[in-house]
RNA sequence: CAAGUACGCCUGACGGUCGCGGGUAUGGCUCGAAAGGGCCUAUCUGAGGAAAGUCCGGGCUCCAUAGGGUAAGGAUGCCGGCUAACGGCCGGUGGAGGCGACUCCAAGGAAAGUGCAACAGAAAAUUACCGCAGUCUCGUAUGAGGUUGUAAGGGUGAAAAGGCGAGGUAAGAGCUCACCGCCGCUAUGGUAACACAGCGGGCAGUGUAAACCCCAUCCGGAGCAACACCGCAGAAGAAACACAUAGGUUUACCCGACCGUUUCAAAGGUGGCUCAAGCUGCAUGGCAACAUGUACGCGUAGAUAGAUGACCGUCCACGACAGAACCCGGCUUACGGCGUGCUUGCGUA
RNA sequence: UGCGGAAUUGUGUAAAGGUAGCACGAAUGACUCUGACUCAUUUUGUCUGGGUUCGAAUCCUAGUUCCGCAG
């Protein structure tokens, strides 16, 4: 049972106390809360692509985390910020679908490096 | 075979393991005095043709009733039909494009009035610059000037006062005539837009209404973050203004109707929430849009920070555009593939 | 998700259908021993597509991008 983070101020508090590792395509903040199982949060930009392209990275991270969670140290708050690498798309001309969507393995690498960076796995 | 055109259909398929939202259960465990809740299990089910843009039309809900009149504003605009309604759809008419199949068109009114038409040009709507012709004066003169008639020709411009040919004339001119166009009347066909024929007129008001406008028809406002209920509590609150022929609401004003007004501080849950002007097949009516009837047919998302993903195997064209958020009917925009009819061209028989 | 608004040169802003300006900036030249100031000249633009019109920044229509309001 994966509890997700939802009021805008606990993303805050993550941001402002928490520690952060960053990797290609995510940055990973956590920080100690006082339950005795972790709460994750994701968020991706608005400048990342259309609705598809978002909930396609939220449901990869999700189910990344959701393989490694039993492994996990318990009692963190976790916040997934999804950054935008694009190819930097040189073409006005067509709607820019400049930016890069991910594959799961990418994604479920850079889950695990980043865990083991913040020492949490 | 290629190019085109119209219509219709699909939106990877199948199997396995794990995971997520919702429904159901006389299932199991558990909390609670109860009502009821939590977890697990089983089973069913879970994004689109555009869910998008939010451009129109409705349902639904609330608003101090949307009652009358005047004005303003907005929308629509050939004809007939369909529809709950529409700016939508279907069938026609006229016009435009295409060899064609076929496609496209905000397609009423310029004789109600106003405005505008830069530059160029004589003149942009009752005009005359160069011309053409008659006549008068001067002069040796084939020239100059005045006056009268005219609008064929010239050049300008997006647009120049019906077109073209013949007659006619001093020169010309719808001045007259034929054909074409225009206007009016009549007859016929058609529900109508309109078409076609005959007769007459003798050519007039050049364009622009996606300029103001006129005519005809339609339009109350806001939107599920609407709204209702429960709980909490400080809402029978506090402060300020006003105390009435005032002030406010009804998009503007009048009548009518109704109501004190404004500001401040403030956290949660449930409902609304999905069966609907619904889809599919067949029959009947209709050219069609569509309507009516019928079926043991289908009816299968309802989240609430927001559920559809991962891995493995097989196949293929190796998967485009793209994610429901109250619900429907359209329009527009984005985009991959398949099929069928038709058109044109080429080749072969 | 719903509602509303805007787009003109590098920046800020005018232009009520008829040659797209103005200020700042940039570049070049002049003035000066040099720089600044000043003067002169130049550069670069109507968000995109389609339509109405003789003619569109302006009118109509479809889209794109940006901004604001409502929890």
């Amino acid at each position: 049972m994966i509890v997700s983070l939802k009021q805008n101020k606990d993303f805050q508090r993550t941001y402002k106390k928490g520690s952060y590792k960053a990797g290609r395509f995510l940055v990973v903040y956590a920080r100690e809360n006082r339950h005795p199982y972790n709460r994750i949060g994701i968020t991706t930009g608005k400048r990342f692509g259309n609705s598809v392209q978002r909930n396609r990275v939220k449901r990869l991270i999700r189910e990344s985390y959701r393989l490694i969670d039993a492994e996990y140290k318990q009692g963190y708050d976790l916040v997934f910020m999804v950054r935008t690498v694009g190819k930097a798309a040189p073409q006005p001309k067509r709607k820019m679908k400049a930016v890069y969507v991910p594959t799961f393995s990418e994604i479920d690498y850079e889950v695990r490096k980043l865990s083991k960076g913040l020492k949490l796995l």
